[in-house]
RNA sequence: GGGUGCUUAGCUCAGUUGGGAGAGCACCGCCCUUACAAGGCGGGGGUCACAGGUUCAAGCCCUGUAGCACCCACCA
């Protein structure tokens, strides 16, 4: 074995090895045999877009669900960790898109066939890089069951739904108010909306009376943010409560700059508290608007051009104008026909496109819907009656909330990319929903139609096919072997972010059309931030990617990474200086398991994490540490089976060295108990933690350190298995976590440590915890040792006596059972201690020495005459300042008759105990500063 | 406007049913001791955001305040 953990060319190797020989297939019973399999346990991975790259994020996800899934594998199961990837219209369709047009190609001129084809080789190219870096990560998921949402079999499942729903009268169509992009030229959904909060200006505009004046007014004044919308009002409003304007309900105003009338109208919407209490009512362009003109039949008048551009029911002046340009020419003009009465600063929320970024309009036009809400209230039912759980739960309010509050589902879009809509059109506009043209046709034949039949141009929204991922994959609607084995799935593993997005739909359509829930638990995860706590972003130039950590990344390279295809030029300078600040030398080769460590030690509940490259560095260390510890164990295993050694053991030492023995078999049972029950409760950080904790502190600080000199002295069996046994356990316990290293390792051990010796530690049994191999008694005993030996270290350290120095030891003030440990581990002791003779002492009249103390009795190394008093004395003033302290707040505690009487009984012997010691030793130092002082 | 989460060592974070304030990194001192300097040994460092309350006892429970972050919502 190397000196130095090196994973890289070894991660490769390993992963291919595992791919070829089939080790992540799931298994589905087949008729020729009979074999069982284990129960099912599966996972879909939440397809990553097509577009781009794996980031930060998913690998974080993907190392979370791999390590789940490769626990379960081991632990028995039948595991399904399902891979594949999401067409992503929307980001999809823009993306082709721009690179064609850096081209010098319009996707308009290109046509849509052909549109759609140059995105399917975008596809091919793009979806392989997905999969080499999944493939690098180490993800053991199912290659041969991979699926993309624009398959085949995924839209005919696409279809069905879509068909079905109709049927049942859970889709419709009309025309409705939308959200729409004037960029994507596309309706898009609420959550596709961001609303961000700007400075805007709320401008207050005349409506002159067409009377003349009515009640001593010649005009009515109105506040708005869109005074563009003017144009296009259907009625001033009032609160019918609202006195003040009793005296013009029914009288009509001019639309400034128009030469329309309107009413002016009562409607309980306006809240007559804000601006002037009267609102001007724009039906085609405000959703509140448009409630208030359906419930008065108003006119609906339509300015805008699907790019945002104002048509030709505006008067002649502003056609042709962008809306914002339009409003100032519009507030000019009112300005000049003194119908504007002022300007104020005003605090709005601007509704923005979460793809194309520019603001988005209420648009009148024709899409397809979900009818949600007894779809929801199904999802809302299966997550309070428990049959699906998130973790941590406090995200089940978010979603309930969400459901209850739900709005019909946009799921018409305007593009070319996704899949179509089923609906064929007849000439007359009536439509025919069919699972395919040759269905339409027939059913157009029975209806008797002669004429030609036109698809819907418009596809569905992304998440309509994503919504079906659980089922869909598994070959629903056919009820095929893998459907009934690994659905409902076990878990889902997702960020927050999608809850409503994916979660939820999954939800709904899955206890629609399964009868059944898509999933038993969602495990919802945090954000990936980076080492400032900056959400990481393409546009910010702070993203990585996973690979560059793994397999390291000069720095030119990263630079021309975040600065490729940059947006924002602006930006560019503070991207390379920050980027040369972080990575001055770009990023050295952590490998795949540092990495994997790093994010599930930093995974505790839900909540982000800062990725730091230090921790990063430090799990690497750890990696290394383990690397060597397996080089040492093979290493002496090799070194006697080369050289016997004949020395026979005493029985002191073979007592010793059970007794370690033992104590390793102990902590590592404490540890896999531990370990098991914080996965159960996908407590992935502190499962890390008990995992560092036991191989570096436990095995290699401690166990290794007592044994090795043994070792070399004797040929001693029981030992030497149980260090095999512990490194192998270890691998085995790791291997969810850091499985290339895992694997090389465990491939290096003797045959005879493989257990059943399948061809793969992938496949082994996980390790089980046996509590009889928990022993309280043997792990008392090294704790002392541990306690007495880092008790002569400190005192050595302090006194800056040379590691290599030899010293003597006394002991003072023993008890029987210190005298017993004592003589137990006395070669241990001399060992670790590096002392010539270590004695217990009977007399009180001892040599002076620096004079330390352990648990309650005193340990004593003799001053060799070359030591400096003072130095000690400090020390000792320092340590009795600290007990007096202690004993002060103790003594304060017993003697308050509150806490004796109420605390409980063992609580306060504790209390006592404790307080006993502290004065025990308090006394000790106090003797033994008077000694030196002398 | 409604909701959620956070505030603990220089940094990043754990801290379970209330009873000893912890880890990793960073820092300081000693050491190239034959698995590992990507290492070993030892060490310093915290008014647990703030203010009240409950309790014998509060980082933890309750109330309030401040700051930060996020989510949802139609206020012109």
């Amino acid at each position: 074995m190397d000196k130095v953990y090196q994973p890289q060319a070894m991660e490769k190797t390993i992963y291919q090895r595992w791919e070829k020989e089939g080790y992540f297939t799931a298994k589905l019973p087949s008729s020729s045999s009979q074999e069982s399999y284990g129960e099912a346990w599966s996972l879909m991975i939440p397809p990553p877009n097509v577009t781009g790259s794996l980031h930060m994020g998913h690998a974080f996800q993907d190392t979370i669900m791999d390590c789940l899934t490769r626990y379960h594998r081991m632990k028995g199961f039948n595991t399904l960790w399902q891979p594949g990837t999401d067409h992503a219209g929307i980001a999809t369709q823009m993306l082709v898109e721009r690179k064609l047009l850096s081209e010098g190609i319009k996707r308009t001129e290109l046509g849509r066939e052909k549109f759609i084809d140059k995105i399917w080789e975008w596809k091919e190219q793009s979806g392989g890089n997905i999969s080499r870096q999944l493939r690098r990560m180490g993800a053991s998921v199912d290659w041969q069951r991979e699926r993309f949402t624009m398959d085949k079999e995924m839209s005919a499942a696409v279809t069905e739904v879509f068909v079905r729903l109709y049927r049942e009268g859970l889709i419709y169509r009309g025309k409705r108010l939308v959200n729409w992009d004037p960029k994507l030229l596309s309706a898009i959904s609420d959550l596709e909306v961001i609303n961000k909060e700007e400075k805007g200006f709320l401008y207050t505009v005349r409506y002159p009376f067409v009377d003349g004046e009515v009640a001593g007014k010649k005009h009515l004044l109105i506040a708005t943010t869109r005074p563009e919308t003017i144009l296009a009002d259907g009625a001033l409003a009032v609160n019918p409560a609202d006195e003040r304007y009793a005296p013009f309900i029914g009288k009509m105003v001019w639309v400034p700059m128009t030469d329309r009338k309107i009413p002016v109208i009562r409607d309980e919407y306006v809240d007559p508290e804000f601006g002037t209490g009267c609102v001007k009512i724009t039906p085609a362009h405000d959703f509140n608007d448009y409630q208030v003109g359906q419930r008065h039949q108003m006119e609906i008048i339509n300015l805008f051009t699907p790019d945002a551009m104002m048509n030709d029911n505006a008067p002649k002046k502003y056609r042709g104008l962008d809306r914002f340009a339009a409003r100032e020419v519009i507030v000019e003009d009112l300005r000049q026909a003194k119908l504007l009465e002022k300007i104020d600063d005003h605090l709005m929320k601007r509704p923005y496109g979460d793809r194309s970024g520019v603001v988005i309009e209420p648009y009148l036009t024709d899409q397809w819907f979900v009818k949600a809400e007894t779809l929801a209230e199904k999802a809302i039912q299966v997550v309070k009656e428990e049959k699906i759980e998130f973790v941590p739960k406090n995200w089940e309010n978010t979603y309930f909330q969400w459901l209850e509050n739900i709005q019909d589902w946009c799921i018409s879009r305007q593009l070319w990319w996704g899949h179509r809509i089923p609906v064929w059109y007849k000439e007359d506009g009536s439509y025919i929903v069919a699972n395919d043209e040759q269905e339409a046709k027939k059913i157009a034949q029975e209806e008797g139609y002669q004429g030609t039949l036109q698809q819907d141009d418009d596809v569905l929204d992304t998440w309509f096919s994503s919504a079906l991922w659980p089922f869909s994959t598994l070959g629903w609607p056919n009820n095929t072997e893998a459907l009934k084995t690994f659905y409902p799935t076990s878990v889902l593993v997702t960020g927050f972010d999608i809850i409503f997005f994916w979660v939820a739909r999954m939800i709904m359509f899955g206890v629609h059309f399964t009868g059944e829930v898509p999933f038993k638990q969602v495990y919802v995860h945090g954000l990936v931030r980076d080492g400032k706590g900056d959400k990481m972003s393409k546009s910010k130039g702070n993203v990585l990617d996973p690979t560059d950590i793994i397999d390291g990344v000069s720095l030119d390279t990263l630079l021309e990474k975040r600065t490729s295809g940059l947006m924002q030029h602006h930006l560019l300078e503070k991207i390379i200086k920050d980027t040369k600040t972080e990575f001055p030398q770009g990023i050295p080769t952590y490998g795949c398991d540092a990495l994997r460590f790093t994010f599930i030690a930093m995974t505790s509940t839900g909540r982000d994490i800062r990725f730091e490259l230090n921790r990063c560095e430090g799990y690497r260390n750890f990696c290394n540490k383990l690397w060597n510890s397996a080089r040492f164990s093979i290493m002496k295993v090799q070194q006697v089976a080369d050289t016997p050694n004949a020395t026979p053991i005493t029985e002191e030492d073979q007592q010793m060295l059970s007794l370690c023995n033992n104590w390793i078999e102990s902590r590592l049972h404490q540890t896999i108990n531990e370990m098991e029950q914080y996965i159960a409760k996908y407590r992935f950080d502190l499962m890390a933690s008990t995992l560092y904790d036991f191989v570096w502190h436990d095995f290699c600080d401690w166990y290794i350190e007592m044994i090795k000199p043994f070792i070399n002295k004797y040929e001693n069996a029981e030992t030497l298995n149980t260090l095999l046994a512990t490194l192998e356990s270890i691998c085995r316990l790791a291997h969810p976590v850091v499985p290339f290293i895992t694997e090389e390792i465990w491939q290096q051990l003797p045959r005879s440590e493989q257990g059943n010796a399948q061809p793969t530690i992938m496949c082994q049994p996980y390790p089980v915890f046996q509590k009889n191999n928990i022993n309280q008694k043997v792990e008392e005993q090294i704790n002392w040792l541990k306690d007495f030996i880092t008790t002569v270290r400190s005192l050595r350290a302090k006194n800056q006596i040379k590691p290599s120095a030899k010293i003597t030891l006394l002991l003072e003030n023993t008890e029987t059972q210190d005298q017993q440990y004592h003589h137990q581990f006395s070669t241990l002791i001399l060992l670790l201690c590096n002392a010539e003779q270590c004695t217990i002492s009977q007399s009180q009249d001892e040599k002076l020495g620096m004079t330390g103390l352990c648990r309650h009795f005193k340990v004593t190394i003799p001053f060799d005459g070359t030591v400096d008093l003072s130095t000690e004395i400090a020390r000792i003033k320092k340590e009795l300042a600290q007990l007096e302290k202690q004993a002060t707040q103790l003594s304060a505690k017993l003697n308050n008759p509150n806490y004796t009487d109420k605390a409980p009984a063992e609580v306060v012997e504790k209390t006592q105990q404790k307080y006993q010691l502290v004065n025990h030793r308090k006394k000790e130092l106090e003797e033994q500063l008077l000694k030196l002082q002398k």
